[in-house]
RNA sequence: GCGGGAGUGGCGGAACUGGCAGACGCACCAGACUUAGGAUCUGGCUCCGAAAGGAAUGGGGGUUCGAGUCCCCCCUCUCGCACCA
């Protein structure tokens, strides 16, 4: 075990001894039977909890991407170690989801079967690439132990009122007669068969994650997230300050009363009132509320089949069947504007003018009230409907200058004088150099101004309100598909909705061989009786389990809390280890999760917080998104043929050169470029490292230009991993390794003994090697982290970079703390320099220890 | 369209709060050691120029003693989101 340099020494291949294949495997050894990368959880001093995001076990095997997501945090968490910290590492699998389940169908194995054997190629690719990995709490959101909480976290949101059920549409295929996923649907079409996606209404749990969307978006204040991230969520979650209007419609008992405009005979006249002659639209512009020409609602919209006119009817229940079967996904923005008139018209509150009523899918029943009102002069979908329509556009803000008054923009335009102007050609959005124009008693307010004014004077009649409003929709669970935990709900005839109680969980999913989704629409479990049909908890009588899976989403938005916990049973998660490992210290994941997981891990969080189960609201103190591996300027793909195998690069270069490497290729928090050929400078210093080691001499002293380059590093090295500036950190390292070792001389063992222990973050098995070769008794992660000293670091002289007239010139060099005279003076004599001062400098700038710039 | 990020040698990329542009590495060139070199070591390597020197960080303006870095306009690439009123 200890002879390592004799399995080679002969090598022509490996000259220099160093053998990555017979280190790598000496070491994973070690610590697989010392138990080197396990966390003492219950006494380990200084906790540190570095999560990294957990894959999904897929048959191809671990991706390259995956790798470098986790080595570095690998290397912060060994950083972490270095420095004393307890650090708990621990890894798991997402292996629940339709990914497996269609891979499943396609392959014809039972996923069941297939995902154990992915996990098995996952987890012994994780261990040769030497990861600090804690394997005894490692977990799988498919075991039932796992999901059995999974299944309580649904319920605790049950019992808090926070999950509900309601028709929701889904994309169906209606060649394969089955429930899409919106990946499964390109430009609208079905990913398999090509066929036209559709719109299919089912019964499906939501959670209300949409109360929760003032605190998400709050606490992003304080988190210590990437900006990226955290913009990404606060442009998810959408907020929009505004107001919400009230337009009553007209002329309504004219029309034809009660009886045409379709209202059930049995409405109470509150009802009437409330319900056919009011329509509200939410604006984020009131200020333009005078050049609101017409209403627009939703197809979808409730209030529709009261309003609708006789002659109208036909032509409205054509458009709205036509909006009804579009498929979900495809709303392109291209789209021309397509719309029809209700025939009735409302009141505009602020000019008391009647305007049109129309219904167009241009408006979104999902958003605000499912009506809008348009103001053609100023919104360019409105602008586009006007146009397409006819519509009356008017101004009513313009822009702010002298000759605003004059300006054809802001002339006066109503329905009966607009044709002597010309023609309004294009919105106009401007709102922060305009002020408010034919808006009566507001002209002259900015835009700003003008919302508050107007909503406080519509108010006044009851005609508004300020409303804030979210583009964060609630969270659909339900998944009509098998390969998921099943919701724990039981409906009842005579009871009817029933939470299956605490003690009956997990409701296991029952394994059946024929789990491909068919054309009932519904999840393949409805089709297995025996599983679903059951006695109701409450009354004992006939009932039926819900035989829908959530979403894969859910297992993962809480599997950090299970981790410190794997070994505990009767519970989601100890109170000890909670108090002692979380909040999570440091994750890093991709930002392709910037929003849907970490914002459901967040939501998910915070609810558990509030039921009284977790101190923390906030599941992650720190979250950094590291960057995307490229390669040979391109996105890896199967099609393209250039993805990286780690297996094959592990077996050439080693695991430490291949980490190191991945490291090395680009800024962490940005991602690279991954050339074959570069991987071999990693390797070099590598080797250049093993042999510096092997060979250093003990004999005589340090030399005192290496020792302060070693500080110099030692600095550096220590200020660039916590930013996770890894790329900078190893050409620091290089740069030392080309100071210390040269042709001419042989490093000093008290040279070399710290470079390698700020390397072996990165190349941790060629590190333990080295450092037991040095004298080291324990591993290297238990001897602390070199410490640098400030007067070691420290130049004795400083190099100055002299211009005139800003123009470089030439260095001089001088001790620290020269004067700017004795600076100037030192320029001067150097006769380089003084060729292009004819005279006395007129002013000189002087930055002390690195710039003197004479102006002549 | 909206939002985020980025444009620096042949290539990947460095450059702290404005202060020697091109660290480190790959590739390439020359040399040394070698039976050999896809090993190792030494040196060179932005462009123009023999040199002195000049030009140069996507393009154009500006601020400054001094700009890759700050301000304004434009171009390109890239990643999200998709009619969110």
């Amino acid at each position: 075990m200890t002879e390592v340099t004799q399995t080679s020494p002969d090598s022509a291949s490996e000259p220099t001894g160093y053998d990555p294949a017979v280190v790598e495997k000496k070491w994973q050894t070690r610590w697989d039977e010392r138990r080197t990368n396990d966390a003492d959880l219950r006494d380990g001093a200084r906790p540190f909890y570095a999560l990294m995001m957990f894959p999904y076990p897929s048959a191809e095997g671990l991706h390259v991407g995956n790798l470098f997501a986790f080595t570095g945090n690998d290397i912060y968490g060994r950083f972490q170690r270095l420095q004393g910290h307890t650090v708990f590492e621990p890894i798991g699998f997402d292996a629940f989801g339709i990914h497996s389940e269609n891979y499943a169908l396609k392959v014809g194995v039972h996923p069941a079967e297939l995902i154990p054997r992915n996990i098995a190629n996952f987890r012994r690719q994780l261990k040769r690439a030497g990861l600090m990995v804690d394997w005894p709490h490692e977990l799988s959101t498919t075991d039932p132990a796992y999901y059995k909480w999974t299944q309580w976290i649904f319920l605790e949101l049950y019992k808090r009122g926070l999950a509900y059920r309601r028709r929701a549409a889904v994309n169906w295929c209606p060649t394969d007669k089955t429930v899409l996923a919106n990946e499964q649907v390109i430009a609208g079409e079905c990913e398999r068969c090509g066929a036209k996606v559709e719109q299919r209404f089912l019964e499906q749990w939501f959670f209300r994650i949409t109360d929760y969307a003032e605190r998400l978006l709050a606490n992003l204040d304080w988190i210590d997230w990437s900006e990226t991230t955290k913009t990404a969520q606060r442009n998810w979650i959408g907020r929009s300050d505004g107001a919400e209007i009230v337009f009553r419609v007209m002329d309504l008992l004219e029309m034809g009363g009660a009886a045409t405009v379709g209202l059930n005979v049995m409405a109470t006249t509150a009802e009437l009132n409330a319900f056919a002659t009011d329509i509200r639209v939410f604006t984020t512009r009131p200020d333009t509320i005078f050049g609101a020409t017409y209403l627009v609602l939703a197809p979808e919209h409730p209030l529709v089949d009261n309003i609708v006119g006789d002659e109208q009817r036909e032509e409205v229940s054509a458009y709205r069947a036509a909006a009804a079967k579009q498929d979900l996904v495809t709303r392109k923005v291209s789209r021309e504007k397509t719309g029809v008139f209700t025939g009735a018209y409302a009141t505009n509150p602020a000019t008391g003018r009647p305007i049109p009523i129309w219904i167009a899918d241009y408006v979104l029943m999902e958003y605000g009230t499912g009506a809008i009102m348009a103001v053609p002069g100023h919104d360019e979908r409105d602008f586009e409907f006007a146009k397409a329509f006819g519509l009356p556009i008017v101004r009513v803000v313009a822009p702010r200058g002298p000759r605003a008054a004059h300006h054809p923009s802001a002339a006066h335009v109503d329905s009966q004088n607009r044709d002597e102007h010309p023609p309004i050609e294009e919105p106009y959005i401007d709102t922060e150099h305009a002020f408010l124009v034919n808006s009566g008693q507001f002209n002259g307010l900015t835009v700003d101004e003008g919302k508050h004014a107007i909503v406080a004077w519509l108010a006044e009649r009851e005609h508004a309100k300020p409303v804030v409003n979210y583009r964060l929709h609630d969270w659909c669970v339900s998944r009509q598909r098998y390969w998921g935990p099943p919701i724990p709900i039981i409906y009842c005839d005579a009871c009817g909705v029933v939470p299956v109680p605490e003690k009956d969980l997990p409701v296991l999913l029952p394994n059946v061989d024929d789990f491909k989704p068919d054309d009932t629409g519904i999840s393949p479990l409805a089709r297995v009786e025996s599983w679903y049909k059951v006695k109701c908890p409450k009354c004992g009588g006939d009932a039926r389990r819900e035989t829908d899976v959530s979403d894969t989403f859910l297992d993962s938005a809480w599997y950090f809390l299970r981790y410190p916990s794997t070994d505990v049973e009767r519970k989601p998660f100890d109170q000890e280890m909670l108090d002692k490992w979380l909040p999570v210290n440091s994750y890093i994941g991709g930002n392709e999760h910037a929003v849907l997981h970490l914002l459901y891990a967040r939501f998910v969080t915070m609810v558990l917080h509030d039921a009284g189960h977790l101190e923390f609201e906030e599941p992650f103190t720190k979250f950094r998104a590291h960057g995307m591996i490229i390669r040979d300027g391109a996105k890896m793909s199967k099609s393209r043929g250039n993805v990286v195998n780690p297996d094959e690069y592990i077996d050439r270069w080693g695991a430490d050169s291949f980490r190191t490497y991945l490291m090395f290729l680009g800024p962490y928090e940005e991602g690279g470029d991954f050339r074959d050929q570069s991987i071999a400078g990693v390797r070099r210093f590598l080797d250049r490292l093993w042999v510096s080691a092997v060979d250093a001499r003990r004999d005589g002293a340090p030399d005192l230009t290496v020792l302060r380059k070693l500080h110099q590093t030692i600095r550096k090295v220590s200020d660039d991993v916590p930013r996770l500036q890894y790329n900078t950190a190893i050409a620091a390292m290089m740069e030392y390794m080309n100071a210390m070792r040269t042709k001419e001389r042989r490093p000093h063992v008290e040279e070399v003994r710290p470079l390698v222990q700020l390397v072996s973050p990165f190349a941790p098995h060629i590190a333990e090697e080295l450092w037991e070769r040095l004298g080291g008794t324990t591993s290297v992660f238990e001897s602390g982290w070199p410490t640098f000293d400030p007067s070691l670091a420290a130049e004795e002289l400083a190099t100055i970079a002299v211009q005139v007239n800003g123009k470089l010139r030439g260095t001089i060099r001088v001790a620290q703390g020269t004067g700017q005279d004795a600076a100037v003076g030192a320029a001067l004599a150097d006769a380089g320099i003084a060729k292009f001062v004819p005279g006395v400098p007129k002013k000189v700038i002087y930055v002390p220890g690195r710039l003197l710039n004479l102006v002549v």
